[in-house]
RNA sequence: GGCCCAGUGGCUCAGUUGGUUAGAGCGCCGCCCUGUCACGGCGGAGGUCGAGAGUUCGAGUCUCUUCUGGGUCGCCA
């Protein structure tokens, strides 16, 4: 029977309770996590998000009324105590923080019953993730869980304080905005005043930073949502939050200066840990050519090395053919596997050819000096000396070679070299490395589309010194973009935009935009930089992937409060949900025929 | 859209080459217990083995289809 808790308030969370207030008789509230009833003494714990207390009930000292209702609490009953904190007179229990007291209650209040849960509210959750996303609301209730949420919290607090302090002003732009169809799918709302019109939800509020630039703004930030209809990841979410800026009168030195302070800060106020400034930079062609990725992750090495010189000679046709296409042919040294058993390098390869690989050649060089290989009988032993010394092979070492084009090449072994990382158990999460990658290329040869696409987006400037390529070689030209990498992730990223309208236009142009279709679908920003436009620059980073890695999550739904599942519904809600025929005559929407799509 | 992994009481799992009434721990219910904190003791309930079809004398186990969840490639300017 559920109690009003009229006439109690509240003094306190139940582990701020500590030493300093034996004595004093002080009112929690919570959940009750565990019941020990051992007949005439009664043990109960009761949790909040602060941590958990022991409450204990004693016969002779409690009435015997108390007792029995004690005895009768069960797991997740919300109840309220009044009693006196005192130091436990038995054994003391390390494991909690509120080890050395109990209260000793005078009054219980049973605020409100539980059936039993479906699963054990408790850290370190065993439960699938289906059962504890359909009933989220108590899997939130667990200690893991509550330290992510408040842990996001407070970076939410740090990173508004911070930036506040450095001028920036928190902006909010709109969610009901235009389509615009680069980039990744938007999601639509259709409008009821002017049907077969349709809002798009933003993929970022990319547009409107920049004009709120226009508009002397001189320093935006925005814990943003944003939305993309894109298959999911463990990473992606259909909705996710970004801390968005753009500055003003500023170039890549100014934004990255701003962003490793913050970094730092929200990494010393939340871990306690030191972030050594400046952060490193390096390339995108040389995160490229050292780690196959333009998001290394440089806690380890095993870094690419280029062999196409050393191996031009050789016979094996694999080799020979790569070279010959235009391709190129590198390795990785996995350090001490070389004794890998044959079984687990043919996984290897078939992971590789996940990644386009059409094969996997190797190379292990055994204890004996020996080496073992699937393609020695196409090579001279000097050849194969002469790769062994390239690779920086020692005994006991496993070489891994792909050839191929570039890009496969690359894809191929920056793949593996994380593969064999988490095999060999090299990634520590509590190492936090991070980088800057900065001078992307401005474009990207599309196969499917058969033209140039920008890599970042069209309002990325490129580097003054390749302008000269624009037109004879665009797939030279480098941008003044950069994204921020930690541990392999990719947290974030940005550029400086272009402002000045002759670029923009041939950039427009390079990209196969008529000035109509410019004009189009981003009219409103090319008038405005009519206007008086001042040059700017921004970041944007994943706020939900950087508190993964700093709660040491394998998935953003860790730190999603109400995430989407696989199929990008909500188990809990069961959304995406059917709207009533009325709701889609209104919208002026042709009535989807439920029963012929199920 | 492709590939891979998982699905057995409320939760987590075991279940041999296909072979009688499918087991365990936790949780749950009842009784007992005054210093527990993974409390303990005794007793009990609870499962159409995700679903459907097939092979077989016989299927949790083999085959096919399908559903659910996860990982990943494509996709994510």
């Amino acid at each position: 029977m559920a109690e009003s808790m009229k006439g109690l308030r509240r003094t306190h969370r139940c582990a701020e309770l500590t030493k300093e207030n034996i004595g004093e008789t002080v009112t929690i509230m919570g959940w009750v996590q565990k019941n020990r009833n051992k007949g005439g003494l009664v043990f109960v714990d009761v949790r909040d998000r602060s941590g958990i207390i022991q409450v204990v009930f004693e016969e002779g000292k409690s009435d015997k009324a108390l007792l029995e209702k004690a005895a009768g609490l069960r797991l997740e009953y919300v109840a309220a105590v009044v009693g006196k904190v005192e130091k436990r007179s038995g054994a003391v229990n390390e494991n909690i923080k509120t080890g050395e007291i109990e209260i000793v209650p005078q009054e219980l209040r049973i605020l409100s019953e539980s059936e039993t849960p479906p699963f054990p509210v408790e850290e370190n959750s065993k439960t699938k993730e289906e059962v504890r996303l359909k009933y989220r609301y108590l899997d939130l209730r667990r200690p893991d869980m509550q330290r992510n949420l408040m842990m996001r919290s407070q970076a939410a607090t740090l990173t508004r304080q911070f930036l506040a302090e450095e001028g920036f002003l928190e902006i909010e732009t709109p969610i009901l905005i235009g389509s615009t169809p680069e980039g990744a799918r938007d999601y639509l709302v259709p409008s009821r005043i002017h049907q077969g019109h349709f809002y798009a939800l933003p993929q970022s509020p990319q547009l409107f930073k920049q004009l709120l630039m226009c508009s002397g703004c001189d320093r935006y930030f925005q814990l943003a949502k944003c939305f993309r209809d894109e298959d999911l990841r463990a990473d992606r979410q259909p909705e996710f939050t970004q801390i968005d800026m753009e500055l003003s009168f500023v170039d890549v030195e100014d934004v990255l200066d701003v962003n490793e302070r913050l970094l730092a800060k929200l990494f010393k106020e939340i871990l306690k840990v030191e972030v050594p400034l400046p952060i490193p930079r390096m390339t995108w062609q040389e995160a490229m050519d050292r780690y196959g990725s333009d998001k290394p992750d440089i806690r380890f090495g095993m870094e690419l090395t280029d062999i196409t010189e050393v191996v031009k000679g050789c016979e094996f046709a694999v080799f020979k053919g790569a070279i010959e296409n235009g391709g190129t042919v590198r390795g990785i040294n996995a350090k001490g596997q070389g004794a890998m058993p044959r079984k687990k390098i043919d996984k290897l390869a078939e992971f590789a050819k996940g990644y386009g690989a059409k094969g996997l050649a190797y190379a292990a060089v055994q204890e004996d000096g020996t080496v073992k290989s699937s393609f020695s009988k196409f090579m001279k032993d000097e050849e194969m000396s002469a790769l062994i010394e390239a690779m920086g092979a020692e005994k006991g070492d496993l070489l891994l070679f792909a050839a191929d084009k570039n890009k496969v090449v690359w894809d191929v072994l920056g793949a593996l070299r994380l593969e064999l990382a988490r095999q060999m158990e090299l990634l520590d999460k509590s190492d936090y490395r991070f980088l800057w990658v900065t001078e992307f290329p401005l474009l990207e040869w599309s196969e499917e589309q058969d033209r140039f696409v920008a890599m970042h987006h069209p309002f990325t400037m490129p580097m003054e010194e390749d302008l000269e390529y624009i037109d004879s070689d665009p797939g030279r030209v480098r941008a003044k973009a950069y994204d921020i990498v930690l541990n392999g992730t990719e947290l974030g990223g940005g550029s400086v935009r272009i402002f000045n309208p002759d670029i923009q236009n041939k950039m427009f142009e390079v990209l196969g935009f008529t000035p109509e279709q410019a004009q189009e679908q981003f009219g409103f920003l090319l008038t405005a930089f009519k206007y008086g436009v001042p040059p700017h620059a921004g970041l944007a980073y994943g706020l939900d992937r950087l508190i993964m890695l700093m709660a040491k999550e394998d998935s953003i739904r860790d730190v999603i409060a109400f995430p989407k599942v696989k199929d990008a519904s909500d188990l809990m809600t069961e959304a995406p949900t059917k709207v009533d025929d009325k709701q889609l005559e209104e919208l002026g929407l042709e009535v989807v025929k439920m029963e012929e799509k199920e």
